[in-house]
DNA sequence: GCGACAG
DNA sequence: ATCTTGTCGC
């Protein structure tokens, strides 16, 4: 209900929250955790660029089975900007978080933590406003320099940034480009290394994005008034 | 000053 | 993010 407090209107108000919450992200975490349940999230934005559909869900991580799941539509909450990304997403994301029905030891974030401008991404946002672990999983670098890993699953590289080591370059499948792991909350660089890991076991996204990904997909078709070719979108039992 | 820039 | 044809591989 105090959220709004913290949706900035505007990039320097954006930026001032990010330094104000800065200093509350614990970027080592008490020693290894091995969550029983971990969450993904992950966004889809229509083409119109005025909805979007957050999406949560949560897996057993000794099988990789989704235990949970939750969706929020809604309407994207700041401009894209590279740096201010977490601003975008985040209500509906903490949305989706509050319809779950249980509480996960780990949020995978689709984006990064530490390996930001700031040092303060999208899932050490998310990690220091719900008080979870959370750790970020990138796709393509924001910030850093790196040397090429070697080409076997596991491999890795540190990501510099400005002298930093603010995360790691990591193969998830053998001869395929790698993800970008870096800390979001309670949990060590290695330790979140650890979890990327386990929960790539066939493809080069985390299970946990993947299903994430394909939930928030499938909820965004369903809130967009059909319009496809051949029909006029109305559904079973329309103009007829 | 110029380019780069998570999703 | 989203829009896209073809292509390679299991």
């Amino acid at each position: 209900m105090c959220q709004s407090q913290d949706q900035p209107r505007t990039v320097a108000e954006a930026v001032a929250v990010q330094d104000r919450l800065r200093p509350l992200a614990d970027l080592v975490g008490p020693g290894p955790l091995r969550p029983a349940t971990v969450a993904g999230l992950d966004v889809a934005y229509a083409e119109s660029g005025d909805l979007l559909a957050a999406a949560v869900t949560v897996l057993d991580t000794a099988t990789l089975a989704v235990v949970d799941r939750a969706v929020s539509v809604g309407r994207p909450a700041f401009g894209y900007v590279p740096g201010l990304f977490a601003f975008r997403e985040l209500p509906a994301l903490l949305a989706a978080l509050d319809l779950l029905t249980t509480r996960p030891e780990l949020l995978v974030c689709d984006g990064h933590g530490l390996a930001h401008p700031r040092r303060f991404g999208l899932a050490c946002h998310l990690g220091v406003v719900t008080g979870l672990p959370a750790i970020g999983v990138g796709k393509t670098p924001l910030v850093g320099q790196w040397t090429e890993p070697a080409r076997e699953r596991g491999a890795s590289a540190p990501l510099v940034d400005r002298g930093e080591t603010v995360g790691r370059v990591l193969r998830t499948r053998d001869g395929v480009k790698p993800v970008f792991v870096s800390v979001g909350h309670r949990m060590s660089l290695d330790n979140a290394v650890e979890q990327v890991l386990a929960l790539t076991p066939r493809y080069r996204l985390p299970e946990t994005t993947r299903t994430a990904d394909r939930l928030c997909r499938d909820a965004l078709a369903a809130a967009i008034p059909a319009a496809g070719p051949g029909g006029a979108g109305l559904g079973p039992g329309g103009p007829g």
